[in-house]
This record gives C-alpha cells, sequence and structure tokens, in this order.
DNA sequence: GCAAATATGTAAAACGTTTTAGCTATTACA
DNA sequence: TGTAATAGCTAAAACGTTTTACATATTTGC
C-alpha cells in the first residue's frame, strides 16, 4: 500500500518546478521551450514510478471532468442496453467516460440523478427524458451544459435530439398489413403522451383513416409483464373481429404474445403482427414477428458526436440539432398474410 | 449561466469562516456547539441560493469519490444489463454512483479500465474478470481498494467474489435429461477456460459418467451469433446421434435454436434442450426452453454489499468472502422426456 | 561591446472543499 | 476575585493540479 506519487514529489525529487513538470506532462513542452534532455529525464522518471496525475485535481482546476452522464429508462432494457454499449465504445475512444443511470421514467427521480450529476460537474447529458423533465434540461442547457436527447424529446426545449422517423413508421407498417389482406388492425400503446408515442400513434391512425377503416387503440398503463398480459388478454376478448396487431413497443408485443400464447395457440398463427424495436425473440419466435428496428447504433453514434461537437466548442451555438433517423423494416414472417 | 456558488460567497455573504459553514453542512453543528440561531441562517441561505457543494473538492480533499467501477463483459447482454440495473439501484441507495465499461472479455481493454478508474479515485471496484487480469485485481487489493468479482473469480487471488454453484447446476441439469430418457447428452460451450465454464463442464462430465455414458463435448470460440451458429451447425452434422444439449451460456443456446431451426424444424421438438441463463426468449419460444435461472438481483445484493462492508471498515479485512449462490431450474418443456 | 531576442525555467495563485488546532468571550465555581 | 470550563467561532493548511506572469542566462545582430 504505497503512498500515492504526485506531481509534487516528481518536481522534489528531480530538482525542478511543478511548472516544468507540468508542462512537460501535458505536451506543452515545445511550445514552452523546455530542454529535450529533461523532458527526457522528467518522462523517464515519470514511467520509473508509474505516476498517473489525479484527474480530481485536474478537474478542480480545469472545470472539465472529461464524464458523460447518460440518463435512460431502463439500462436492463434490451433497446437500452445497446445504445449504452454503443455510447459507451464511442465515449472512451474520446476519452470520455460514462456514468448512468435508471430513471425508470420516473420525473421526480430523473430530476435528482440530474442534480447529482450536475453536483459531480457532469460534462455533458445524454436524456432519455420523462415527461415533466422540460425545465430541468432547460436549466442545463442555459447554464451551459450540452444536452442530447434520445429515442425521445421533451417539448418547448431547445435542446438537440436524435429519434426515428416514428410517424412514417407507424405509418409504413399499418400500411403494410392493410395492404396484406388485414382489415381490423388495432394499436396496442402505452398511457403515455410522450412524442415518440404520439407520433406512432398519428402514424397508425393516418394509415387506417387513408384506407377507410376503423381505428382501435389500447392504451396499457404497463407496470408489469403479468398486469399488461392480463389486461392485453382482456382486450382480446372484447375485441374479436382483430386479425391484426401494431405494438408500440416490444416489450408490450411480448406481453402480447404471452397474452395469445396462454388463450389460444391458434391465434397466434393467424393474427397480424408486427412490433415497434426488433428483438432476438422475435426473430426465434414461431412464428417469427415482423418488427420495426432501430438503428441503435447509428442512434449511439449520432448522440455522440452531437454531444463531442458541443464539448468542443467554446461559444455556445443554439442553434438545435434535430436528427431524425429511418428504421428498418424487419419483415419476417411469410405468413404475413392472410 | 449564472455563476457557481462556492462555499466561500456563502461565509463572505453571510460575514462568517468558511469553517462554520462547512461544519453546519456535514451536520456538525452541535458537535461543534454552533449557535441554533446561526444553523438556520446559514441553512436558509443556502437553500435561497441552491447551493450545492462541489463533490470534485470534496473529493479532492478526502480522497474518497463515492463512486463504483462496474466492469463486466458486455453491458448488452441481458444478464449483465440485469445485474447493472440491480447494482445501479442498490448503489444510489447509498449514495454511490457507478461508472460503467464492458471488457468484451479482453484482457487488455480491462486492464486500461482498471488503470483508468484508478486515475478517477474510484472507491471500489466489481470486476466480470477476463482472463489474465489477476496481477491487475491483486495490485487494487495490496493498495486497498476493495474488489469483488461476480459471475467469475480470477484464480489465486484472494478478492472476494459471488458466484453461482456452477458445478451442481450442470450436474442437475445434465441428470435432469438423462432421467427423461435421454442418452447421447452433448455439452456446448465456450473455448475458455475460466472457472465458471470449467466447473459447468465438470458438473457435467461428472454427471454423464455417474451414469456410465459417453460424453461429448463442443467447444465454441465465439465471435458472433452467425458465426457460432455455424460451426454448431456442422457439429450437428457431425454427431446425428445427440438427443439432447446442455448450453453452457444462453447466447450458444440461442445460436443453436437458430442452427436447429434452420436445418430441420423437427430436430427442435425432439431434441432435449437446457440452457444456463435464462432469457425471456426461451419462455416464449416453441418449444419453450428449460434453463438454469441466474438470481441476478442477488448476486447484485451481494456484490453490493460486501463491496459497502469493505468501503465502511477502515481496517483492511484480510479474509476473502466466496459467496455462492443457487440457481433456480426453470422447468418449461413439458416434452423434456422422449 | 551592448541591446534585443531567445532559451530555459520558476513562483505563486487558483480551483472548492475538509479539518486541525486554537482563539475569545462568557459563565461557573470556589 | 481569580481560575477553569464552556460556548461559539475561525485561521490556515492541505488535497494535486493548471496557468499566468515573470526571472535569469545565453545568444544574436550590429
Amino acid at each position: 500500500m504505497k503512498k500515492k506519487i504526485s506531481i509534487n514529489d516528481i518536481a522534489n525529487q528531480l530538482g525542478i518546478s511543478i511548472t516544468t513538470v507540468s508542462f512537460i506532462l501535458n505536451g506543452r513542452a515545445k511550445e514552452k521551450r523546455i530542454s529535450e534532455a529533461l523532458v527526457k529525464k522528467v518522462m523517464d522518471f515519470v514511467q520509473e514510478v508509474n505516476y498517473k496525475p489525479s484527474s480530481l485535481a485536474r478537474s478542480l482546476r480545469t472545470g472539465k471532468t472529461n464524464t458523460i452522464g447518460l440518463l435512460v429508462e431502463d439500462i436492463s432494457d434490451p433497446f437500452f442496453s445497446a445504445i449504452a454499449r454503443s455510447i459507451e465504445a464511442n465515449a472512451y475512444q474520446n476519452g470520455y467516460k460514462i456514468i448512468y443511470s435508471s430513471t425508470g421514467n420516473d420525473t421526480e427521480k430523473a430530476r435528482e440523478l440530474i442534480m447529482m450529476y450536475r453536483e459531480r460537474h457532469v460534462d455533458g447529458y445524454i436524456i432519455v427524458p420523462p415527461e415533466g423533465i422540460e425545465d430541468d434540461i432547460r436549466s442545463l442547457i442555459d447554464s451551459g451544459r450540452p444536452v442530447v436527447q434520445i429515442d425521445r424529446y421533451a417539448t418547448g426545449v431547445e435542446a438537440d435530439y436524435v429519434v426515428i422517423d416514428n410517424e412514417r413508421s407507424a405509418y409504413t407498417a399499418t400500411q403494410h398489413l392493410i395492404d396484406n389482406g388485414y382489415k381490423n388492425v388495432a394499436f396496442v400503446t402505452i398511457d403515455s403522451k410522450q412524442p415518440q408515442m404520439a407520433d406512432r400513434l398519428l402514424g397508425y391512425q393516418k394509415a387506417i383513416q387513408a384506407n377507410g377503416l376503423n381505428a382501435v387503440v389500447e392504451e396499457v398503463a404497463y407496470e408489469s409483464s403479468i398486469q399488461a398480459m392480463q389486461q392485453l388478454s382482456g382486450f382480446l376478448d372484447k375485441q374479436p373481429q382483430l386479425d391484426a396487431i401494431l405494438f408500440a413497443t416490444n416489450y408490450l408485443c411480448v406481453s402480447g404474445l404471452k397474452a395469445m400464447a396462454a388463450r389460444d395457440h391458434q391465434m397466434l398463427q393467424t393474427m397480424g403482427i408486427i412490433s415497434f424495436d426488433d428483438y432476438e425473440l422475435f426473430e426465434l419466435h414461431t412464428p417469427s414477428i415482423t418488427s420495426i428496428s432501430q438503428p441503435t447504433e447509428q442512434i449511439a453514434e449520432h448522440a455522440i458526436n452531437l454531444l463531442l461537437t458541443r464539448l468542443a466548442q467554446t461559444d455556445t451555438d443554439k442553434t438545435q440539432h434535430k436528427i431524425e433517423l429511418a428504421t428498418s423494416f424487419m419483415l419476417r414472417r411469410s405468413s404475413l398474410s392472410k
């Protein structure tokens, strides 16, 4: 348990000033005209004693922590963990570390977490914003801390975001079902008014309307898989005419699949099913499930790039960057027609 | 973009010393006999200006960052992300933040990450150790930094760990297959000599031997799902006598399922299948797949508790804590008998 | 031979806390 | 009245960096 060595120790042992050591360590030797000989001497010594600067002290002085705060809804959700993985890889390549948390889509928790991140002097934020977090995000922006939102965005806040084309994706999927002969297409979503869900609903509605069909929308107050499954089971009972369902999220679809499997295995074969968010399960399921796949790597890449750009520029550019990515349609089930 | 306020500003504005403010903020007012009146005055002021102490400065002074470094193999793996989620929840309740990374089971990357964590003065470590990381972990322990390993452990290192009873789980699963009439049970694993895999193999071998059967072991050099699927497809070709397979990890099983589905759908119905690590997919798969489910919350809870205990005690207790948890057998497939 | 330019380096402040050691005024006690 | 105890508060060092502003010696140009 040897004592940690500091820049001071180095300076003392070498009989030079800590300023010199600092300059050398920060690669400003040429600029500061430090002799090659001294540079070598210091570097060798640093190597020998395996000195590592304290990022704490450095951060205190410079005001930069090289840390990015990542706030997702649930890190154990495959969609978010895939994004987290990509963000992490990108960030590390650029010398940034990630500190993450799950909000559980709870506004109060998210608010607390943002406060914690602030106290820790996180340099930038990547946030999946829950409802009601608008002011907190605005406050971050106003105090010069860059924020990039992903998956959805807080309305009325001029923070960058990268999302997918929800309305078009939902429209295309619905139209696809209709084109394949389904006439009673339902939309199963969660009870959220956030834009990503609103847009999906809108896309569905427009497609239904364009084809002169009847819209059937079921909002699930998702708490647990079991509870959702029960609600959906009841829904299926009440709407026996349905021949297809578009699910707004992958976990809703999973609950739906469970509900159908539990009540009537035949239904799984005949029902037209499409889900938002791809999932390994959908590929292997019998029958396999067509899905709207989100480009997680692209989302992560755009988000981190936006953030790094903001972090690099000193002047606070006020123009908001809005990125809307296309989804890819994972057409699986050849049985996707009547 | 108002200036950040410091303890100094408070002291100045109130005409008192920063020492006093610090004592009050740290709840040491009574102990230090600060008058109630002054305490209130300071507290009110702090509230009013919404002062938040800089954790950086505090950490620099105290040497504690209240941060835990989490190093898993891959945060986007459902098993690890579930653990991460539980660890996160527990840590936050105790005032700790998590900073995480994925090693990809790459020793060099893990080594770098540990160095970064060190530089950042992470208080404690929770690590899924790759092979060859023994010295680095030992070095952490020797310098008084607590480390808890999960899922597996570096051999010959006296660091706490929490794992599952791999040998027994594999034995039980193998025996279960045999009890149900399967006679040619293979074990599909990855090409790793790490203890968790070695123990699974051992459990399988002992069960096979106890029943006087022949062991068939396939080691997959897992790189991608596709590549694993191809290798397994070849394996199935070469071993037509097989009637059951025990998979050492869930992703191997998924690759196996894909391989079987691609070549011969009938095989899926007749083959006895059990996989390590439960996965939502296994429940919904047709037929559903029996699995050995790891208690992720328990693993997380034990890990964080071990770590917090170490962090709390000042004396460096050298006794190593080894926790081995039981798995639960998710018996799914009623067809799990010939 | 002397001013200016250049080469090589350093002292000290600052970042925002915590904590040790101590100071002054009042009260208690005999 | 003199001394000890207590109540209430504070000065200053320390944590480990970065950075501004300057110091000293050497070389160059003429």
